[in-house]
DNA sequence: TTAGTTTTCGAATGCTAATTCGAATAATAA
DNA sequence: TTATTATTCGAATTAGCATTCGAAAACTAA
């Protein structure tokens, strides 16, 4: 018979239950070095069931990046597309969504933005989405120069300098005390927001 | 008998092109899909060999780790053992000096800054340099935060985020054209060695 | 030339861990 | 209850690779 409401939920539940134990395994083993044994044991199954879920331990890890990238463009989304007047607006709201997404899911999105690029799989799903967000902001800088809200760079080079700025402000190690959402603001106000009257 | 100089000279090019084959296989494949094979194959050995040479992947991988920084801070340290008036100028001529360093061997910083922290070994000689590179970095900005020369933010938010930065401007993918030292240049006084008159 | 030493490397060896097997066990529907 | 299907998992199986072996080649010094 065909496999009733609840039992599908139960299957959701359980393959997030998983996910939830990898990602744990994966931050800290990295990918090459997470066992399936440990993702097992860490999610409360036995080791072949993991199989019974997901085809392959590569196949765990798309899914992790695949939904934390999507979770973050269904939030960003709405913000791009309301026409404000000023892209620098849009541009530091997307910022600090973004940072408010990253803080509420501690760890996923340290992991996510560190991805090492080599292990980048053939056109997994995933990457639609990151390369959505990046193409987004990306357009929106370059308007910003167009109308001089921010000083006038090679807009990719200057991306990637705020990219890196973001990372470094939002990506502290878990070391040290979180940031308040203030601290991200004055940063971005004080450094970027503000255009550089030389 | 004694081992001539010759051949002690010989050794550590050998030893050297090893390294740079292994350079080229860690940047593409990452360590731990790096296979020793691929890396005797690049630098012209047969697999065994570099086993003469090296104890094992991990010491080939330190050793580069090792070099790298030791070159870094064996350039940086003249300019921060001269005292400059200002710290915001030393702290700009690290930078500055850094990314003539990194330009100057391409692919070997954007892979060491790259390291992910995971792999951390335990106490290995490389992180010595970094740490004395990162220590002197952070002391010269608070520095230059109490005189006023930087926006007064928590000085390792500000180390992160000028961190995160300026591996944004330095470290960009190979596929876009070379960043000239003036755009460096130009992003750092524009956006950082400005301070910001709110 | 020769005895010793250094260097080289292809072919084992052995270990680790991903993946598969096959047999339970539980749930469902009739 | 019983047949069918869904789920679970410990125990193989297997493949990939780091590392070691053991023998050869090249070099050195006498």
């Amino acid at each position: 018979m065909a496999i009733s409401k609840r039992q599908k939920e139960e299957r959701v539940l359980r393959k997030e239950k998983i996910l939830l134990g990898a990602l744990e395994i994966f931050k800290k083993h990295g990918l090459e070095n997470a066992t399936m044994d440990e993702i097992a044991l860490e999610s409360g199954f036995g080791t072949a069931t993991i199989y019974y879920y997901f085809h392959s331990k590569e196949e765990i890890f798309c899914a992790i990046l695949l939904e934390g990238w999507e979770n973050l463009w269904k939030n960003i989304e709405p913000i791009v597309s309301i026409k404000y007047d000023s892209p620098r607006k849009t541009f530091i709201d997307v910022l600090l969504k973004t940072s408010e997404i990253v803080r509420s899911r501690p760890g996923l999105y340290e992991f996510l933005f560190n991805v090492p690029k080599q292990m980048s799989f053939k056109e997994e799903p995933w990457k639609k989405n990151q390369e959505r967000l990046y193409r987004t902001l990306q357009s929106l800088l370059k308007e910003s120069i167009k109308l001089g809200e921010f000083p006038d760079i090679d807009p990719m080079i200057l991306f990637k300098a705020l990219g890196g700025l973001f990372m470094g402000v939002v990506l502290m190690g878990n070391k040290n005390k979180p940031i308040a959402k203030e601290d991200i603001e004055t940063l971005l106000n004080q450094i970027i927001s503000n255009p550089v009257a030389n």
